[in-house]
DNA sequence: CTATTATATCCGCATATCCGAATGTTGAGG
DNA sequence: CCTCAACATTCGGATATGCGGATATAATAG
């Protein structure tokens, strides 16, 4: 359990809120995250490295992939504070926009490169993993 | 209404929690504060200046005195988060000493320095103000 | 007016944070 | 083995933050 100010120091980032605001529909790797945000992939990266060592994601590799996850509704004030905070931005117009652009990503096929090495041979990444525990 | 990343920097200090903690059980004069928190008079205005730029504090002046008081229950995101942080900090020792200390300092009086400028010639600051609109 | 008390703000200074570019690491494919 | 793609980490620099001491402001008492 991380202390409280852990967890306030990782929600004090504006790009981090967006990654929670994105994870909390549904886990995501690294270049997806990369793509919505527009920024470099170090950044985000450090940032998921970040939220990470708060507990409030968890990393699981398949393959070439990383998939992060919110995993701190377990804990009674992550899940307070993450739900107080889904409520207020989902009245945001930019992390709005966030969900939006991760919906149409999921339209198109998400992890947006997969195809190019995936021909259609191997089950392909799961989208919505089962549990996560790290 | 702050942004939610200005809310979240100012709850990521371990002092600036503790002066949450003890504003939760009512409003204290900058002095009182200094007083449990132990630290030195210029770092408590510091903290308290952040707190009320957030929105989570306001002030009101009586004489030499300025009481802060939480402001912040009004907005769904503080309210939430507010009411989270409360009761994890409940089952936190270091937290529940401050309300220790701050419960016997109003045993013997609050403003402790206050029976040494005013002896009993006026009705003494009030300790549980009113209301608060900041 | 002066003196005193409470509080706010300023000043360096040390440390922490954020950033993008560059470099390392890991795993899959050939 | 080598190459490539996804991701992690490191590096250097700009900026922000926290700190205590010193100083400034505000209000009251005399």
């Amino acid at each position: 359990m991380t202390a409280p100010t852990a967890l306030f120091r990782a929600l004090a980032d504006r790009t981090r809120l967006r990654i929670v605001n994105l994870l909390a529909r549904g886990s995501l790797c690294v270049c997806d995250l990369q793509q919505i945000l527009g920024q470099p992939q170090s950044s985000v990266s450090r940032h998921l490295a970040l939220l990470k060592s708060a507990g409030l994601v968890a990393d699981r590799r398949d393959g070439l992939w990383v998939f992060y996850a919110l995993t701190a509704w377990d804990t009674p004030l992550a899940r307070g504070v993450l739900a107080a905070l889904r409520d207020h931005l989902a009245g945001e117009a930019d992390y709005r926009r966030d969900a939006d652009a991760l919906s149409r990503l999921r339209l198109r096929g998400a992890c947006h490169l997969e195809r190019r090495r995936r021909p259609a041979s191997r089950p392909a990444p799961r989208r919505a993993p089962a549990r996560l525990e790290a």
